[in-house]
DNA sequence: TTCACTGCAAAGAATTTGCACAGCT
DNA sequence: AGCTGTGCAAATTCTTTGCAGTGAA
């Protein structure tokens, strides 16, 4: 995503461009799978006083918008990415909780399935699949 | 399963047989997809002050003898149903929250897949896929 | 100047834990 | 009787909200 063109998108829908939410874009951009949380200890790294609260809102904000998107990769706190580095599938592992990411072709079939079957358009993106991995079983 | 099969379960693991436990069982049967609030809430009809923590150690237990599983269906509680009436893949919508059960087989291939190539064993039944339905599209 | 955005603190939802007593076995 | 299980209350974790002051446009 180019520099101007979040910016513009945010304008387009008649929102503001901050500190804040520039910060937090680049920290979900360089943690990958982060969350809140962490994404706040990254942000304050630079600027001090910002707030998880605005951490919250600037997520969802983003999120509504499309430029980041969020999974829930094990029981505590969701893990947010860039949309545009979404396009795999996440194999987390009962045991080990190890992450792994999947091309995402491995589940085209699947996905065709579902739609001829039930017309329903699976969103690749927010599919994490658990189980165990090969050191685990 | 029969009505001696989890109490020597849980006899053979060392742990009691409880009214909590068992009216916490029957009421992940009858609800079907039931937060522990919602199962804390059923079981209260029948014996009054029974709490939620218990609720909450009952579920881990029988989670642990793999008597019920849980899935995480939206961004709130999870919810819990019998491990053998688990066999079902959930497809919900990120619109309306319609919940659908798909039969296993659709995933199969998906399931062969990952295992030939990644040695990685999906659990089926913890297995949620997100997406918009027919109606949502 | 205006109104969206933020920080702060408090409320809320979901879950866990410590501890004394109750009740299976 | 002995020790596991339970109720209760408090602590934790994760998230949202109200409100007054700040700052982007």
């Amino acid at each position: 995503m180019a520099e101007t063109s979040w910016h513009e998108q945010l304008r387009a829908h008649g929102y503001r461009i901050t500190p804040q939410r520039q910060l937090v874009l680049e920290a979900v951009k360089a943690l990958e799978h982060a969350t809140p949380e962490e994404i706040c200890g990254k942000v304050r790294e630079t600027a001090r006083g910002v707030n998880i609260s605005t951490v919250y809102r600037t997520l969802e904000l983003l999120e509504e918008l499309g430029m980041v998107t969020h999974n829930h990769l094990g029981h505590g706190a969701p893990t947010y990415h860039l949309a545009e580095d979404a396009d795999h599938v996440h194999l987390v592992c009962h045991d080990c909780g190890e992450l792994n990411e999947i091309r995402p072709e491995l589940v085209d079939d699947f996905v065709t399935k579902l739609d001829e079957e039930f017309g329903f358009a699976v969103n690749v993106h927010h599919l994490t699949v658990f189980g165990r991995c090969r050191k685990c079983r």
